[in-house]
DNA sequence: GGCAAAATTGTAAACGCTTACAATCGCTCG
DNA sequence: CGAGCGATTGTAAGCGTTTACAATTTTGCC
């Protein structure tokens, strides 16, 4: 079957009677193929074990089979659970990924979006996630001629899937509300290196309207930037408690956050809930495990759904049909790191 | 400078005065281009924003410009962290990486190293990531034409880092050992969706040879497989409980392991060290916040420093240099989940 | 049965690079 | 001063696809 060379197009079309031409139409199923050369071709293709080559097709025109993944970083727990179950859609549709990571450096992502035609050169399609684009760089992409999804951006003109990020913020923070908390803070990840991260925004939002919704306002000393990591969380509560003092409770943009939070409450010789209340998003396989009360989300979908809507736009490309967006459910759980306030818990003023 | 279409080496040859095949030699620093050629050239490929084609390149039978990067998961905290570093090492070579995630899956794996010409017609080279390859495969792989490095492997013919895994294993299960300790069990790592892996084979080698110098041997029934995960650790270690009981202590593959075996301590109503002492390997982020003594390894640095192995061995491929195999140091991190063995511990037998 | 239109198939020219091989240049040396 | 040689440069033939466009076959209809 499979010879020590690989089987070009030319031995298909050889084996199988026909041009080079109707065998390249009828591998790519395009129109105007009857349906006895299509029989034909697929079995040359399947005796010769064909592949194409990827570097033919992608220097006279055609696709490349590869789709490039940017995430701002590879490591933090989300996009590593994002990235590969998108992997796997992508591999199972016959399609390389090609991983770009931000490195949460803005350097490296403007010099990925300041020339996406060498990135269109390398890649059929593109999945952002989480990139908080300007408009300026969402034209570009939109125009680029490459496909595009993203998970977690918004108002982006390209099939999106997410969660409703403000509105998982005003759950986990109208939860400490309603335990009697007023004095929030926020570990944010809307800034990371230099760019800012659209989920966290979001988040941002959220949190500010459960606390309008309580007559309270976000003071710009309970927001502290904290990355998107548990190093990063430590860091800012550390710097928060330093700063500021402790707040009545935590709202902590992600669990990794959280966990770096809870670190450094320890390390202060304190806890929660006994001394703050804290609250994250994501439910992160430790998250039951140190009682951190969390607004759960489905990660690896987020990435599966987002890589399908990608393959499909990739398939049929004709059909513009308007993008989608879709919002995944979340789920508010309480566990042991938010707790009522009482009357004696310490607090200043 | 940059104009709406891509300049072409066209382009560079006709600004520069000289023929093509001057251009495409000079701009790969081949031998025979005069200093002066070069200039031009440069400064030609400068004034244009010139970036070859890596299709047509890699067509002509040159360069893909892209490595692979083949890792077992890619969710796992040691992938993660090593798939970052080594991203961004071959970034800044102006390689694009592209992910091979296995899954866990024996099929993925055995498709991707079945075709490995199609993968050479893809990639210049291959980063494997704690894969465990059979001869054959090794041979295949070393013959097929790919740059190879690996992180965690040994006995390969290519440059390999990693860390002294039997020695890592041994020193966790001494320092068990000479906490009194003598009923240990495992939870490893070695085995995951079909294929092994191979430094958890070599931690398991230096759990049995800890054990010999005690006069101890391995029983079976103390070495129970669990992934390499969280969820793979909380699920093993329930199954030892249920099946075996209680040992005197733990010895995990890695942390991610230990933690979920905390879990399922916890949901047992035990803990560690009081009802079991536990320790891992990794010294994982979240291991200092749960008291957890490990074995430290640099992780990133082997991702990192694999990958310039690699774009090395791409930029100079004459040298045949033997392969190296670098061993990274790692220590032994007492924390609070090991304890010295207590008459009044309970303990079956 | 014959003709136009529609459907199918084939021809050949790109695509942008690498690389044998040929051509040229500049020297050295007898 | 010219042959001869090495260093440099150029010519042109691929590499394996895609795709206008042309050629051919089939189909539908009168």
């Amino acid at each position: 079957m499979v010879s020590a060379q690989r089987a070009t197009i030319q031995d298909v079309a050889v084996l199988s009677g026909l041009s080079i031409c109707t065998v390249s139409r009828a591998l790519r199923n395009l129109p105007n193929v009857s349906e006895k050369a299509h029989r034909k071709v697929a079995e040359a293709a399947g005796k010769l074990g064909y592949k194409p080559s990827s570097a033919a097709s992608r220097l006279a025109g055609g696709s490349t089979g590869s789709i490039a993944i940017i995430a701002p970083t590879a490591t933090a727990w989300f996009f590593a659970q994002a990235v590969e179950s998108a992997e796997e859609v992508f591999a199972d549709g016959g399609h390389d990924t090609v991983l770009v990571s931000l490195r949460n450096n803005a350097d490296v992502r403007s010099r990925v979006f300041a020339d996406l035609a060498a990135l269109r050169q390398r890649v059929d399609g593109v999945l952002l996630l989480n990139v908080d684009l300007d408009a300026d760089e969402i034209d570009a992409l939109a125009g680029s001629g490459l496909a595009v999804a993203s998970v977690g951006m918004s108002a982006v003109p390209w099939d999106n899937v997410g969660i409703d990020d403000e509105h998982a913020a005003w759950a986990a923070t109208s939860h400490l509300l309603e335990l009697g908390h007023w004095d929030l803070a926020v570990l944010s990840g809307r800034e990371l290196g230099g760019h800012s991260v659209r989920t966290s925004n979001n988040r941002l939002d959220g949190f500010s309207r459960a606390l309008s919704e309580h007559d309270l306002t976000v003071h710009p000393d309970l927001v502290v930037n904290a990355g998107s990591s548990i190093e990063g969380g430590r860091s800012a509560m550390t710097e928060l408690i330093a700063h500021r003092g402790l707040p009545s409770a935590l709202f902590a943009d992600c669990d990794e956050i959280a966990f770096g939070a809870l670190m450094a409450l320890r390390e202060h010789g304190l806890g929660a809930p006994r001394d703050v209340s804290v609250i994250g998003i994501d439910d992160h396989p430790m998250s039951w495990f140190l009682g951190l009360s969390t607004v759960a989300q489905p990660v690896a979908d987020q990435g599966a759904f987002a890589a399908n809507l990608l393959c499909e736009r990739l398939q049929n490309p004709e059909p513009d049909h308007p993008p989608t967006n879709h919002f995944l459910d979340t789920k508010l759980i309480e566990r042991k790191t938010t707790r009522r306030k009482r009357r004696t818990d310490k607090n200043h003023d």
